[in-house]
DNA sequence: AATGAATGAGCGTTCATTCAT
DNA sequence: GATGAATGAACGCTCATTCAT
């Protein structure tokens, strides 16, 4: 019985940690992640700022959270686009239009923002090394879509290094012909993968 | 006479301007576009915080010299790499082995830097727009090496994307097979350009 | 229950804002506007200088709530020696009685640093808008004491004037025959209401 | 003939002196005693910043010789309004049209800047002191104006007063019935020379 | 567990004044 | 005599973190 309201209550942390952990994730996401404050998530969450130091032990750790619900995010946005065809012609297709609609959606703030994180990270060595962990499970999951298409994983590695190299630079303003992005792409990927 | 001594002056009050400015670089490399502060930049110049305000009307102004001054190695860097090769097929492969050699040179915290002060920048309209004309002069003079082999000017965007998205990678920690990686890019590059 | 001490604590804070604000006041009496700091207010209140932006947005807001302070003062001053008389003659005197005294104690730093606070406002839109809102409270309640006496309003407010001007004139050395000053002052009132 | 180059160059330098000090005063009426600064006066006068403290000791001294600028100013204006005639009767007049047309023009910033700078410097021992011999140069002419009509020098100051008054309530906003004004002002003078 | 008042170090910026040239 | 670069103390304001209740 005591285990049992010990388990409630940790299950009830764990959720209130999360839903702070969100509401500076989407604070991060609207106002880049040197504008956001502790107060701004005491206030969305609707609790008080000395209340966020009882689930987090900083802000720093706060933003670590944050970081891996927007990897899940990601991870789950791809996940659902994954072409489930078994016909290796078919899934090559498939592929190219999944990363058509990727690009086309950019400049996708989300994966710009966890560049942001990251990039932001660097000296902050311990705060590097923990994201860096997260980020493994994200792009991970991207390199096995390659695999079956290319000679090795370095390459399927770089493929990706493309596609997020392309939305960032949407995103700092490089100026793609519109009509031509998603044909070049296109172009690109299937000399590679023939 | 009098214009002499004139002139003297403004190369003077230029070369001291590009000092500080070359500081505040510095210590936007080393310590990231949010930890630097006006304090360290004067006591870096030795000189009192208010000097710098006689250089620069504000943090902003600064930041955006100091980001043109990177932009500016960076464009240096390249420009002595470009190869002046004649014969297209000569060419062809000088391009792959700069661009081996870029790689191989990564992570280099000045492509970082450069591209975590243009993401940092997006909620500053008025910083981001100059930026991005500055980064403009750095990336124009990249695609134009791509533009004898590719049909389009988008595909030489997207492959100088290709390449600064593997130059990220590397830097926030995503782990290339070391021996692997010069391989891979000679071999997607030669597919498209072939 | 819970709402009483809701209640508390607002009234607790409201408290807490009048004290800032009573010192502020006390500071911007003793050295003026343009000399008096939120450093020197903090030190006042035996709090940090974070601590009055819990309770005011800005310098600003804080001088326009010192200055309500300051009107509420006059006011409360002003209003007690009004003259309760029911026989317009006996009023009369009793005004006159009135500015005698008020002159008599003159220079009153109160409502010179009342005018100095308009008058260095004037240059800033939004608190000058708000400060004459307060001043009207002061001044409207003078002008009614006139009313009576005078064919219209504008010449209550002339009258009224006059008094601030000699308030003043005092305050900033002009040299008055002290014996003559409240003798004159019932002869010009005098032969007005007459 | 040295006490000749003497003379010159101390004629040159009171020129000069003068320049600067109107430069100073003119950056005063129009932004207000607090929001002027050395920089200002320099580039209006088109002198380095330097120079200045070659004619002035401070920038506190440079007010007070703006300040007997104005006041001259003002006295110039006054004395050219002054109403020559001889006949009493028609003197009257003059005086209550002087004053309407003194009035009307109101808010004239040239008069509320003058007492601006008084009442601010009331916590400036120092400057007060030379301010207050200044402003004399000015209100005794105009007392003098008065004296005729009233029986004594205080009911002329107390006069005076109530126009200086006016103006302050003018320029800090009290609203007076525009077209009320110079009537009612007629009514209250004319009562009090009859 | 939760609060929210309080802190205090730090930030970017301003400006009267000085002084070597 | 004139310069203008340099100073440095001060200012208003912010915010992650703490702690008594």
């Amino acid at each position: 019985m005591v285990s049992d309201t010990k388990n409630k209550k940790l299950i009830y942390k764990e959720k209130r940690r999360k839903e702070i952990a969100e509401n500076a994730l989407d604070l991060i996401l609207s106002k880049g992640l040197s504008n956001f404050t502790m107060d701004e998530v005491a206030k969305e969450t609707g609790v008080s700022k000395g209340t966020l130091y009882l689930y987090f032990d900083s802000k720093d750790s706060l933003i670590i959270t944050a970081f891996g619900i927007l990897v899940e995010r990601l991870k789950n946005y791809i996940g659902k686009l994954i072409p489930k065809e078994t016909s290796k012609e078919e899934k090559a297709k498939a592929i190219i239009k999944l990363y058509s609609k990727i690009i086309k959606e950019f400049p996708s703030d989300d994966l710009l923002r966890l560049f942001e994180i990251l990039i932001n990270s660097i000296h902050n060595k311990k705060r590097i090394k923990e994201l860096v962990e997260l980020f493994h499970e994200y792009y991970s999951q991207l390199f096995e879509l390659w695999s079956e298409f290319v000679p090795n994983k370095t390459i399927a590695i770089i493929l990706q290094a493309m596609i997020d190299g392309i939305g960032i630079y949407k995103s700092v303003g490089v100026d793609f012909e519109e009509g031509e992005l998603c044909p070049s792409l296109e172009f690109i990927i299937g000399k590679i993968i023939s």
